[in-house]
DNA sequence: TATTATTTTTAGCTATGTCTAAATTTATTT
DNA sequence: AAATAAATTTAGACATAGCTAAAAATAATA
């Protein structure tokens, strides 16, 4: 049985072997869970006794297939306890990152298929990130975001490449949410800023790192 | 901000201090929580320095008014969540306690009373025990069991008396569940067993262990 | 390549929560 | 009332999980 804090760094370790590849080092889980190096040399070399990652000292550390399967779980458990939130309690979608990182804990051996039974099998969270399935099979996330669209160009929004509340919190008060179509008016060099349509409204600008931030299908 | 074994601690000494009166002793609150009176003796010390039990040496613990107020949050979470699980998500009276106990130590402000509006503020919880509402209020537990009524009595089942598995498992076997109406054909002076009608079905014989256990309202 | 800077690990400390065994207090019997 | 039994607390241990500061390894730079 997995302790809070090892589901969370098999959690943390999944996630950033997804953004760069090779082992991850300590600095950077660290960072990622807030916390300190020398904690996660601590736990990594935990989770390499119980068989879940590979570590080499000073090489940092990935995840093996067990130990990716249980991460798999633990992400699982997040988004569909995210999507619960925000369809069924009516939270918005910038609230529940942190409710969910609690209930992504609960154990139970039926619990989490009975709610993804209830909520009729959603492939994706409300950050657009795509729900592994009972077996741990997931979907690749998408990987267009916006800063490649010329003016003129079309897109429909489909996910946000992370779920920091700050994000979310701009894109809510720009009316961009996922399903959103966006039409880029404009690129200015100066800043690498964007004047974009929503929906067929008015133009608004975004930056370079929001335009970095957000996962597009282009039309 | 309350540890789980603190919740747990105050939800149980709640719990004893409504079956009898005066100061709860430590052994007691061990046997419930299954652990050993000598961290029960630590925990009820962490509990009066914090100001939510008032603890005398070998005398037993009570809670303080602050005490009872943290310890009906923890109640009115454990049983909306119970309502949760089995009438959202399907599972059966005595499957849901084990995830109860992890759900009811979920930190947030805000997630409990938009669970309880999203289940239309139910008043009991699926074993039939009534649900604090957002202002700690609560309404007293039934008092009358089966075991007074006598031959030709008949009675509806308004709830069990404890929420074990062993109990709610016997009385689904011989279909009573909360609301089913139950006529006494027969006592037994030689046992204390009892034949009893259930939904004006075939009789079924209770043991008076079994009928001290279940709560009724006379009809 | 030698030196310096950065990263990572180890060592040692702290806090929480649990346990067993011994000591103490309270309750029950002779 | 004294002796015995039972309940309760204390003392000391262990496991988990976090931290800081020092040591060691690796990377970057002169
Ligand atoms: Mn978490
Ligand atoms: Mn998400
Ligand atoms: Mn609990
Ligand atoms: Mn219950």
């Amino acid at each position: 049985m997995l302790t809070h804090s090892e589901e969370n760094h098999l959690k943390c370790i999944y996630h950033l072997s997804n953004k760069s590849n090779g082992a991850i080092n300590t600095n950077a889980i660290a960072k990622s869970l807030e916390t300190k190096a020398a904690s996660v040399t601590d736990m990594v070399q935990k989770l390499a006794t119980k068989g879940l990652a590979s570590y080499l000292k000073y090489k940092g550390v990935r995840l093996t297939t067990k130990g990716e399967k249980e991460a798999l779980k633990v992400v699982r458990k997040h988004r569909l306890w995210e999507v619960f939130l925000v369809k069924e309690l009516g939270y918005n979608w910038d609230q529940v990152h942190d409710i969910a990182e609690q209930l992504e804990h609960i154990k139970s051996s039926t619990l989490i298929d009975k709610l993804d039974t209830f909520l009729e099998y959603p492939k994706f969270d409300p950050h657009g990130d795509p729900i592994p399935d009972a077996n741990g099979v997931i979907a690749s996330k998408p990987t267009t975001t916006l800063n490649i669209l010329k003016p003129g160009d079309t897109c429909t929004v489909i996910c946000a490449k992370d779920s920091s509340s700050d994000l979310l919190l701009f894109l809510d008060k720009v009316h961009i949410s996922l399903g959103s179509k966006l039409e880029v008016i404009d690129y200015f060099e100066f800043d690498g800023s964007y004047s974009v349509k929503v929906d067929n409204g008015s133009a608004i600008t975004l930056s370079t790192k929001v335009a970095e931030n957000i996962f597009i299908d282009k039309l």
